[in-house]
DNA sequence: GATGAATGAGGGTTCATTCAT
DNA sequence: GATGAATGAACCCTCATTCAT
């Protein structure tokens, strides 16, 4: 067996996504990762502390997934209609739980400041990689609006759809800036 | 003083908006309220059975204050466009809390079936709403993702920064398309 | 059975002044008083909102005790000497557990200014006592220094030596001042 | 740097005195003296091993910090008035905590016989102390009552306008002795 | 001689809900 | 129609201590 410290987080990753900040207790976390509670506090000052820690992990888990899913691609176009079929891909892999970042945001009250700065600056960090493939500033905001809206909408009608319809707009966007 | 149940409604009205359900008590409700809390659980069947009210009434609310903003739009493409200025208009009086649909359905475990159709119902509303105003099925939904996408990004940044730059894109849209 | 608030208050009594206040939690003062948790918070704000309906219960006990013990006096002189003889009827029927003013007194950090507070105001409320009993401001003072003195030293040898040897002192001093 | 033992010690002197014993956690003393608690636990038995160390250690200090502060003095009653001018002394640089084996004191249950142990037999050596230095058994006492009454409301108002007063009633108490 | 990891028990507090009146 | 009292379950967190290395 692991050790706690990766226990909790190992958990953590899974319940903090599909369960939410305030419906997943401390008591269900050590449950889950078979540790004591004053073990728990012994690696993480708080379940805000956790939370920081949950938002980097996944930031770098959910990037490195799709940097991988897109890795085939060839062509920048092809890069970003990918983008949109790894949204289809892990909305069927995490029951459509959309972005533990934007749920979170909306359950922790502003006064957490330390917990936005870090939901911020990953979500910055997003926008900012889809800045980096498209010379045309307007261009790329646009279509990392779109992505953004399809993780949205598909977590809100638990369906793929409109993220189908998407890719066929952003491939209409994409021919006609050539 | 108005009645108790009105009371009540008014008092949610603020608190699921701004500080989001789970962070809301029943004990701060019926206090707000000025209401014991028997009297609420003559109301309310329960918490969600509030939270259902509560959606219901901002729907409205919302709608129709959209509506009022964007009435002195002379064409479609105005009236798109106003929207949008609804948004930074909304963000300015409700310091940015975002769309009360999302943030709820990121607070609410999927179990809860009737809360999630209710979101769903209002949501589609909305959608719906942009179709009617335009022939162009791809067109509106193109516009309805970049305005939901304006909502939740201007709540994560705080900023209306976004927005107006959507406007820009929203209006190169709709020029091209006639 | 009597009302759980009340029955909180009389567990209190016995505990805050038996074991003090950190070692008295609230799990045993809603055991010995067969409530439960949330109806004990439904009573009181607070750990340290109970404190203070403690220390004011505390004084209304100990004064009216005292003002009965002493009724029977005759001379002022008889006032004092009887009010030295509560002290001891006082350690052997509360096992020498001191003042609880004083005792609280040294558990609590200073930043819990409102306690602070209580406890000051009731125990000034005793010196003055004593000083208008005696037009000689610096004779009661005298006498209420040694008062306070034979309540400390008592609880700290748990004996009632030098409680019996301050009466000697005190007649003396109210001899002399004659 | 120090040896950990020491370390520990110095921590201590501070944190008990200044925040008391159950306010002082294991883990603040380890930190304040950078030793990891298994270092802790191998220098001292448990968390009232180290009390009482504390408290032999601060009678030490005390005794020697008070005879130095009135080893000029020229007569036995010089002596006397000095050592309430060492409270005030003592109250100022220590911010009005009075007196750490009253304090504790005040915490330690009874049932742990060692600790009072040790707390009487310190008050004990300073009462044989003012014995030592007046033949009057009586009047030394009566002294000695005074100067712990002293300790006690000084701490209890954060004031050493008692103190003051009681130099003078000393005084008089000196003079009529001779 | 020294350490970081791990713990059981308990700390105080709040939750949404029910019930007798 | 309205109420205050009462609750079980859960909340996040800290305590002094031990153990394997």
């Amino acid at each position: 067996m692991s050790k706690p410290r990766e226990r909790i987080l190992n958990t953590t990753m899974i319940l903090f996504h599909q369960q939410g900040y305030n419906n997943t207790g401390i008591n269900q976390i050590i449950e889950d990762s078979a540790v004591s509670k004053a073990s728990f506090y012994q690696h993480f000052k708080s379940k805000d502390d956790l939370c920081i820690e949950f938002l980097d992990k996944r930031y770098a888990y959910w990037i490195s997934e799709l940097e991988n899913f897109i890795s085939g691609a060839q062509t920048v176009e092809e890069r970003f209609l990918k983008s949109f079929d790894f949204l289809i891909f892990m909305n069927e892999k995490e029951n459509f739980r959309g972005c533990s970042f934007l749920n979170i945001l909306s359950e922790i009250p502003s006064e957490k400041v330390e917990i936005h700065k870090v939901i911020r600056s990953h979500k910055k960090a997003l926008r900012d990689a889809f800045n980096k493939d498209l010379k045309d500033d307007m261009l790329s905001d646009h279509i990392y609006l779109l992505f953004e809206s399809c993780i949205v909408t598909s977590q809100l009608y638990r369906s793929n759809e409109l993220i189908k319809k998407t890719k066929s707009i952003v491939q209409g966007l994409l021919l006609s800036s050539c």
